[in-house]
DNA sequence: ATTGCTGCAAAACGTTTGCACCTAT
DNA sequence: ATAGGTGCAAACGTTTTGCAGCAAT
């Protein structure tokens, strides 16, 4: 299930860049955007390798990092020193609760905070690029929260 | 230079848990607060074998742990996959906007933001920790940037 | 034809673990 | 006495790199 918008976008960022267009980074690019949630960049070549692709880890690796420059996906970064990725399609920004316990994700929205970063920058003398904004806690409701060891 | 307050509690937390009273322990400790700004775990323990400590690296990390728990010290992550520590001592929560071209980081205080992560767990069920805010962008002011590669 | 990209494997990196010895309680 | 901590080195998991061959321009 190819999403076109997605593949033109890419193509010309390719472009404006010097980089080459290969079948290869846009096998990439499908995987990635029809992953549910939140991926590590290891899970998806392996989640690849188990569809029969052939790309390599380090093919995944470096186009993951090219989609995230052109904004189809986020980078993520929970506090457990592994780096997730996420589609941007179709979604709206959303931020993150993540319970320390049990590890699972929760999305949010406050409308409170999207004009906080641009602001902050503008007070700073600094050019926006994204921010991550991420509360950690432990699910009151305890029987939704499966407690890792 | 000892910090006896910080010693007191730190006493007082291992107490509480069944932790042993070391000296490595407060070998640590000190050294964490005595470091000026963020710093990796790494970090440390190297700067601590260059002053001679006899501390192994698990002690190093294990310890670090503890006094992040006992919110003598902050864990921060600024999506580069290293965990890094902050010193809490006489120092206002704040968060930080970080260069993503030349990694340099800057420390602000928002008043808006105070109160967010305590209101939105509170929405969601879940039990206030700790949050995590980032912004990330480029220093405008070039001559102060100095871009990595 | 050129230059960048690929797959592969190995290396690098920060971090964690297993173990035998040691030490605070 | 005993549970827990220590140092050391080796293992771990994620990410990056070097290289020879390949493919998009």
């Amino acid at each position: 299930m190819k999403n076109n918008k997605a593949v033109e976008i890419f193509k010309d960022f390719l472009k404006r860049g010097k980089n080459r267009i290969t079948p290869e980074r846009f096998e990439v690019l499908d995987a990635a955007l029809e992953h549910e949630g939140h991926f590590g960049a290891d899970d998806l070549y392996v989640k690849m390798k188990n569809s029969n692709s052939a790309v390599s880890r380090a093919t995944v690796y470096n186009t993951l990092e090219l989609l995230s420059q052109c904004d189809l996906i986020s980078k993520r970064n929970f506090g457990d020193n592994i780096t997730r990725f996420e589609s941007n399609f179709k979604k709206q920004t959303h931020d993150h609760l993540i319970c320390v316990d049990c590890g699972k994700i929760t999305e949010f929205t406050d409308p409170r905070i999207k004009k906080l970063p641009q602001e902050i920058c503008d007070n700073f003398d600094f050019e926006f690029n994204s921010y991550s904004f991420n509360i950690f806690g432990r699910c009151k409701n305890k029987k939704d929260c499966r407690y890792k060891k």
